[in-house]
RNA sequence: GAUCGCGUAGCUCAGCUGGUAGAGCACCUGACUUUUAAUCAGGCGGUCUUGGGUUCGAAUCCCAACGCGAUCACCA
């Protein structure tokens, strides 16, 4: 039924006009609106490519061969421009934008007036030689010319193109042939992608596929979405992170592995945060958390080099630099530059917290504050344009990393800043059973919101580290947040094909 | 979840201190064989997101709901 009233809302004026149009054609000229198979097109930037001036310039002479190239083309109608017995038109695919020139003599009469009274949107097949006009735009000057799909729906504005962000996101395919930047945004972003597993293939990591449904959400302190899978009448989450399945993957004796692949978070919705994202995580037996330094930096710049010159890829105001290499700060470091205080400190650390009004000051667990602290002050302090490593996290809150020989209270992780963002984030992972189990346990007993109803210890995975797992590092990296900087989008979804948009079917179902 | 902003034709947008709706593109009819957001002439197109309220009168002011955006919160 809602079918039904889309329908209805659809068939305006335009939709009408354009369903008449397409039966009178099918009536007088026989023309079958929805098209079949083509062999043989050629994209169209490659057709602009073959564009030969020695061969133009000859054919304009009198009784000259014609020596053009000759091509196949299909793409749908941005422009058009009719002018009595010569229609121009412009057709776009995902390689660019071309002219086609309809002369009403080179065309057969009936194929020259769908030519003439084509729709924008409507998508066509033409054939013949790739010229030029007299003002020297190149083209296809059509000597076959086809509908290979009629487009009921009315395009939008087509000079300003579809810029209202709801529709661009609800309607992603309006979106995409409205604005071909957003097709170069993914266009990259598959590059992107593509750069990423030719370089962890190159250093022998093997890719994997662990479950996305899992019984237990563990790996990462988020809400995870619940369902229920009906024959085994079982719970099921939807997984927060792979980690602890990549794990037993290591205890199983693969030496590298890596996914990549979506996670899903029931946490709120920002520029900076999908419910659904993409992660890459590896995993490097006889690894550290210096192993996936190296090889994340190296990683993002080869991805930068994907997109342009990895010495300035520019992101809002920022000219990021990711030829150089990259900062590096401890974690303390920072904090004290930031507060003044050292963040072992206990007292200084409360009495700080107290003067910012953090909550708690006075009964949270003195290393929560540290972090509070941190998130608050020391973070922005970070030079947004340059990659910053913050490196030797406290141990309280990393309960999967482990604990720093030196100094237990400090671990060996990092996570690495770009323009304010957090993009990867890394261990040298801890494979003390016995110390694992611990932390486990304080962190449940320490927890008493609703969160900690999602929380269950994962035994199986205490086992396997009693099995034994070989030391290890380990690397979460941000795919999406990645993709925002090469391709300087400052908003998540503008590099999600089909970001979570709140349900319009239920207002109107439900009233 | 909180605060602020926005919601007008298919699209892009005007619409002032309240007086009952406008443009461009698209669409329809016609002219035009070298256009480039083609041009020219004529025409069609609106539950001003929705529901209440104030008022003689509301696109405009007030309240609420819905959607989108920004900021914040949440996201170790």
């Amino acid at each position: 039924m809602t079918e039904q009233k889309v329908q209805q809302q659809d068939e305006s004026q335009l939709v009408a006009a354009r369903r008449a149009k397409m039966d009178r054609w099918a009536e007088d000229l026989g023309v079958y609106p929805w098209g079949h198979r083509e062999d043989g097109l050629t994209s169209l930037a490659d057709a602009k490519a073959m564009f030969d001036q020695a061969a133009h310039d000859a054919q304009r002479e009198e009784g000259a061969e014609d020596t053009r190239p000759r091509v196949k083309v299909a793409g749908r109608c941005i422009q058009h421009r009719a002018m009595g017995k010569l229609t121009f038109l412009v057709i776009r695919d995902d390689s660019g934008d071309l002219q086609i020139s309809c002369s009403k003599a080179a065309l057969p009469e009936e194929q020259f007036k769908v030519a003439k009274k084509l729709d924008y949107g409507d998508i066509i097949v033409a054939e013949g030689a790739v010229g030029a006009t007299q003002k020297g735009e190149i083209c296809v000057w059509a000597d076959r010319f086809e509908l290979a799909c009629k487009s009921l729906v009315p395009p939008p504005e087509k000079f300003h193109g579809l810029s209202d962000t709801e529709l661009r996101y609800r309607q992603r395919y309006m979106d995409m042939y409205s604005n071909p930047e957003t097709i170069e945004t993914f266009r990259m972003r598959s590059n992107i992608v593509s750069s990423i597993r030719a370089f962890m293939d190159a250093q022998q990591y093997l890719e994997v596929e662990t479950p996305m449904m899992q019984p237990l959400a563990g790996g990462a302190a988020a809400r995870p979405f619940q369902t229920h899978h009906n024959a085994l009448d079982m719970s099921l989450f939807l997984r927060i992170a792979p980690e602890l399945y990549l794990k037993r993957l290591l205890v199983g004796g693969m030496r590298k592995v890596y996914e990549i692949n979506r996670n899903f978070r029931n946490e709120g919705v920002s520029r900076r945060h999908n419910p659904e994202f993409t992660m890459l995580e590896a995993y490097q037996a006889f690894g550290d958390c210096e192993t996936m330094l190296t090889l994340t930096e190296e990683m993002i710049r080869e991805s930068a080099k994907v997109v342009g010159d990895p010495a300035a890829i520019s992101f809002g105001e920022h000219a990021i630099d990711y030829s150089k290499p990259f900062e590096r700060i401890s974690y303390g470091v920072l904090f004290e530059n930031a507060t003044g205080v050292s963040m072992s400190d206990e007292s200084a650390v409360r009495a700080k917290a107290a003067e910012l009004h953090i909550a708690g000051a006075d009964k949270r667990n003195h290393w929560l504050l540290v972090a509070d602290l941190f998130e608050e002050v020391a973070e922005g302090s970070i030079d947004p344009s340059r990659p910053t490593f913050v490196t030797d996290f406290p141990s309280a809150i990393s309960p999967l990393t482990r604990p720093q020989k030196d100094d237990a209270t400090l671990s060996y992780r990092w996570e690495l800043f770009i323009a304010d963002m957090e993009i990867a984030n890394a261990y040298t992972e801890l494979n003390d059973p016995d110390l694992q189990l611990q932390l486990f346990t304080e962190q449940l007993e320490g927890e008493d919101d609703e969160v900690a109803a999602f929380r269950t210890l994962d035994e199986d995975f205490i086992h396997a580290l009693r099995v034994g797992m070989p030391p290890a590092g380990g690397l979460g990296l941000g795919i999406d947040r990645l993709v925002m900087l090469l391709t300087g989008n400052e908003s998540i979804r503008d590099v999600i094909l089909f970001p979570l948009m709140r349900s319009q079917e239920t207002q109107s179902d439900d009233s």
